[in-house]
RNA sequence: AGGCGGAUAGCUCAGUCGGGAGAGCGCUGCCCUUACAAGGCAGAGGUCACAGGUUCAAUCCCUGUUCCGCCUACCA
């Protein structure tokens, strides 16, 4: 024990002259990082040589904080670029950041209603000042954040959205889609959150199913108030603003009902009933179905079919409107106005009820939508909008896919992609909140025409509302405090009518409009720069499926209707990362896992290779502490392992040629030729998973539980031969190792890289490892099966039958002498070291000799075959004869065991069982085994 | 409602020629062997969801069923 204690503090104190025993994250990984932005590796140059290679990254919110979504999506990101950097390649990583319109101004609005104000009361102006005042200070913590994650981005790039380039490449985009004909705007229905009071896209709108009713209610016909039809609906509240019935012109039910009139519940309207093949559905609800062309899609298209006037009940806060109701002619004594959607719903329920008109109601599963920014439910919402003619954009988008121009990774998400776009509707492109590339129309003051500048400026305020174009009204009374601002400068002159003032639209742009650009505006586009050139079409998209349509798709339109080709040509998409229990992260459910607490507990490397061991594709990613906790002890193995050979490499190294090279140095070098092949492989992929994994298995197991225990015998005599040669491999394959690892661990291998010898400046900067096919050795291989298998049948023996650690195990082998035998003849110093105690290898055929039961008699015996032609009962039957011809040494030795015995028949359903298994068979009998297909003896041990 | 993906060890998951059932974590036993106890060695543990079919042979291919997840969606 004492003497343990000595060694340890021995080692202790030769060790802590070189590097310290468990590896600390956080003084390396500051550090380097610093050296590389000093040094300007990340910096890209259009001038460097190499086939370009470019990553724009999916550019965070500018007020976010990094979660672990950016923190496996920036991972995927770095392995690529770094990989690709070391190959040679000229990289770029485009970094920035976005304004994330409604996100952003909910953030800022929160505080300004925590400060007792509202963006309302501050004004448009000095609101929009506070948002950028806000940007300036937390816009850095995301990008701190991701270097701290090791993101190799030139961030002397960084864009934003609402940078002044960005800004350009915005309008130029909307002139010359207007100029195309393809933007309009126009008063339609769209998706409204009365809570950001703006309107949303429909992919901004989250379906969630709920309970709900459904109420059947009574229309009774105008001229006929004793006959009814009856419609059924989720929204009885609406009801107020039908404008009709629809039934199938085929009902033999209603169809004479066509031409006719309903007095409408609660009001004192008549409204017609229509015949629509497309609304209604025979076989679903009454078969008749009430039109309420303002606060639903169907019925608004089904108003527009049969020229219904729409009637808009709801507020943009969504309560009951004064006006509507008046329009709507309902039951001033039911009191609605301004009651909310839910107030309403009773109050009408309830006097429908009262009044006769509710037949039933049922419960009925529906699906309400959500605002994906605030989970408020939102309303369809009768108001003008801009929209974006999507459809001959979409067209070859499809096209680029279907070729294969543009490659989607996991190929299964294409029949998504392919299958959403042919199905695209008009995008609403217009917000009604502040924050964003403001629409750069005009109206001219005295004609209400719109005009659409590249560029226009605001030259002077008023008040006067009645200086304001009817066609902005609407707009400039909801953004309360939203000045209207009026341009004598730009336009100059109203050409239709030749006005001098103009009034700009109010309204943004959808953040997914500008980021829809970023591929090429952050190379400079429109401008033809150089780097447009040169890096355009990147060459990879990584991005999470979440934002496959927000931005990819939107992406590839843009792209290609503005540079004629493609923006990317691989995209990448990786899963959602959901914590332990499959749940989606969340603040609310108190999962999340915060990325930083993981690198600063667990060290980047860590973090950054289980994410990346975790990225199966077409899976969601569990991911769990214990996880980043293993991967973290696997960058101490690594660790260890360069503390090992730091502290051999005193002393002479000498290169050999590959014949002369040690039988352990010819078997790593072919394994790390395979290992080398099998990543590039793999990541050429994209299967950051199994490039991981394979790392993950050579290091440790292959390198540091094989090759550096068996490279150990070699280095006892510093100044030996082997020694010399010994070293000289390690630090060849050692160093390799780091070069392969780089991408993923950036920061514990340039710190190891460095304190070996090394030629070069940084690990950032060196040639990525090829293959090297003058490794590659079979025969190693196939001999260190042989010795593998010697070596863990002793161990496994040993283990089974409590046998002490230091005394002898004889071993022999069966099988034809001049071909495995003779293998691990020579590899018996390897055997013996690695099997620990004392090893004897003999050819088996010459079993039983004396040699072999001498050692028995002394102890365990462990026997297997290595050459795989051995028929297992013939050779069973050949050990029963020589026994029973019995020399007499043998029987003299066989006497004198007194705890071993010799089975010659093994029982059958042992051979059948363990046959070609390299197993152990029971507690109390030791042994022994195969090389490939056969059993080969079993050996006794009697029970004390 | 449609589409897609998944179901393999206690847990999380690999397994893309149809022939060997695997890894990590966890668990059990032994071991502080001078790189590493955040370690070493060994071990236990599976009807590859279910039912059919094709085949000499199926975790893998086909059909159907069940369960879970996701995406899209205007059934009032």
């Amino acid at each position: 024990m004492l003497r343990c204690l000595l060694n340890r503090a021995a080692a202790r104190l030769m060790s802590e002259r070189q590097l310290d025993k468990t590896y600390d994250p956080k003084q390396v990984e500051e550090r380097w990082y610093q050296v590389w932005i000093d040094r300007g590796y990340f910096r890209a140059s259009v001038t460097h040589p190499g086939r370009p290679y470019c990553i724009v990254i999916p550019p965070p919110n500018v007020t976010g904080s990094l979660h672990v979504g950016h923190a496996l999506n920036n991972s995927l990101q770095d392995i690529l670029i770094r990989w690709r950097r070391m190959q040679g390649r000229n990289v770029l990583w485009m970094p920035g950041t976005d304004h994330a319109g409604i996100a952003t101004q909910n953030v800022v609005e929160r505080q300004l209603l925590a400060e007792g104000t509202s963006r309302e009361a501050l004004g448009r102006e000095r609101f929009l000042q506070r948002v950028w005042e806000w940007k300036a200070k937390a816009g850095d913590t995301i990008i701190q954040q991701l270097k701290r994650l090791g993101a190799s981005c030139d961030w002397d790039r960084l864009r934003f959205t609402m940078d002044e380039g960005l800004s350009k490449a915005v309008r130029e985009v909307f002139v010359r889609l207007y100029e195309d004909g393809l933007i309009y705007r126009g008063e339609r229905l769209i998706n409204w959150c009365p809570r950001c009071l703006t309107a949303l896209s429909d992919i901004e709108v989250e379906h969630e199913d709920i309970r709900g009713k459904m109420y059947y209610i009574r229309y009774p016909l105008a001229d006929d108030p004793g006959t009814a039809l009856t419609v059924a609906t989720t929204r009885p509240e609406t009801m107020l603003g039908d404008t009709a019935v629809a039934v199938h012109p085929e009902d033999p039910r209603y169809r004479h009902l066509i031409g006719k009139a309903v007095r409408l519940p609660l009001t004192t309207r008549d409204i017609p009933i229509v015949g629509d093949t497309i609304l209604v559905d025979l076989e679903f609800g009454t078969g008749a179905v009430k039109i309420t062309p303002a606060h639903d899609f169907n019925d608004f298209e089904a108003s527009e079919r049969h020229g219904l006037p729409r009637i808009s009940l709801l507020t943009a806060r969504a309560q009951m409107d004064d006006i509507g109701l008046q329009e709507a002619q309902a039951d001033p004594s039911l009191n609605l106005a301004l009651k909310s959607v839910h107030q309403a719903r009773t109050i009408v329920v309830e006097a429908l009820r009262e009044r006769g008109f509710l037949t039933k109601v049922e419960d009925h599963k529906m699906a309400i939508g959500k605002c994906y920014r605030c989970k408020t439910v939102v309303e369809p919402f009768l108001s003008p909008q801009w929209f974006v003619k999507i459809k001959p954009l979409a067209e070859p988008a499809i096209k680029v896919v279907e070729d294969g121009r543009i490659r989607l990774i996991p190929e299964a998400w294409v029949n998504n992609y392919l299958g959403w776009m042919r199905d695209i509707k008009d995008w609403c492109i217009s917000r009604q909140i502040w924050w964003g590339h403001q629409i750069p129309a005009w109206y001219c003051t005295s004609c209400n025409r719109e005009h659409i500048v590249r560029s226009g400026r605001a030259v002077g305020t008023t008040a006067e509302g009645g200086r304001l174009p009817e066609i902005t009204k609407w707009n400039y009374t909801l953004a309360q405090g939203a000045q209207p601002v009026v341009a004598k400068s730009v336009p100059t002159r109203c050409p239709d009518c030749g006005g001098q003032e103009f009034v700009q639209d109010p309204d943004v742009l959808d953040t997914w409009f500008s980021s829809g650009l970023w591929p090429f505006s952050t190379l400079g586009w429109p401008d033809e720069t150089p780097e447009l050139k040169t890096y355009y079409p990147t060459s990879t998209l990584v991005t999470g499926l979440d934002i496959l349509f927000f931005w990819v798709a939107r992406m590839i339109m843009m792209g290609l209707k503005f540079t004629g080709d493609v923006p990317f040509r691989d995209v990448y998409i990786h899963a959602l990362v959901r914590d332990a229990e499959g749940q989606k992260m969340s603040k609310s459910k108190g999962n999340v896992i915060d990325p930083l607490h993981m690198m600063e507990r667990y060290g980047t490397d860590a973090l950054r290779f289980t994410l990346a061991s975790m990225a199966s594709p077409g899976r969601d990613i569990k991911l769990s502490e214990e996880r980043i906790e293993g991967y973290r002890n696997f960058a101490n193995k690594l660790w260890n392992a360069a503390r090992f050979i730091l502290m051999h490499l005193d002393g002479p190294r000498e290169d050999i040629s590959a014949a002369a090279r040690s039988f352990p140095d010819r078997w790593i070098l072919s394994r790390l030729n395979f290992a080398i092949r099998s990543v590039t492989q793999e990541l050429e992929h994209y299967r950051f998973d199994r490039a991981a994994s394979r790392l993950y298995h050579f290091i440790w197991h292959e390198y540091c539980d094989w090759y550096l225990e068996m490279v150990k015998p070699f280095l006892q005599h510093n100044d030996s031969v082997d020694a010399r040669r010994t070293r000289h491999t390690l630090v060849e394959t050692f160093e390799t190792v780091q070069r392969l690892l780089h991408p993923f661990m950036p920061f514990i291998t340039e710190e190891i890289w460095q304190t070996l010898p090394h030629e070069g400046e940084s690990l950032v900067i060196q040639p990525y490892p090829e293959e090297r096919p003058d490794w590659d050795s079979k025969d190693t291989e196939h001999a260190f099966g042989i010795l593998e298998q010697c070596v863990t049948t002793t161990r496994t023996a040993r283990a089974l039958l409590n046998y002490p650690p230091g005394k002898p195990v004889a071993f022999f082998a069966w099988g034809s002498y001049e071909r495995e035998g003779q293998i691990l003849e020579t590899l018996q110093g390897l055997v013996a070291h690695l099997g620990r105690g004392v090893v004897q290898v003999l050819p088996f055929d010459q079993w039983p000799s004396s040699n072999v039961l001498r050692l028995a008699a002394e102890g365990l015996t462990v026997g297997m075959v290595v050459e795989g032609d051995v028929d297992l009962q013939k050779a069973l039957a050949r050990i029963s004869r020589q026994r029973a011809e019995g020399a007499a040494e043998v029987q003299r030795l066989e006497a004198k065991l007194k705890n071993v015995e010799f089975t010659s028949n093994a029982p059958p359903d042992v051979v059948a069982e363990h046959q070609g298994r390299l197993k152990v068979l029971q507690r109390d009998q030791a042994v022994l085994l195969s090389s490939e297909e056969q059993l080969c003896a079993i050996m006794r041990r009697r029970a004390p």
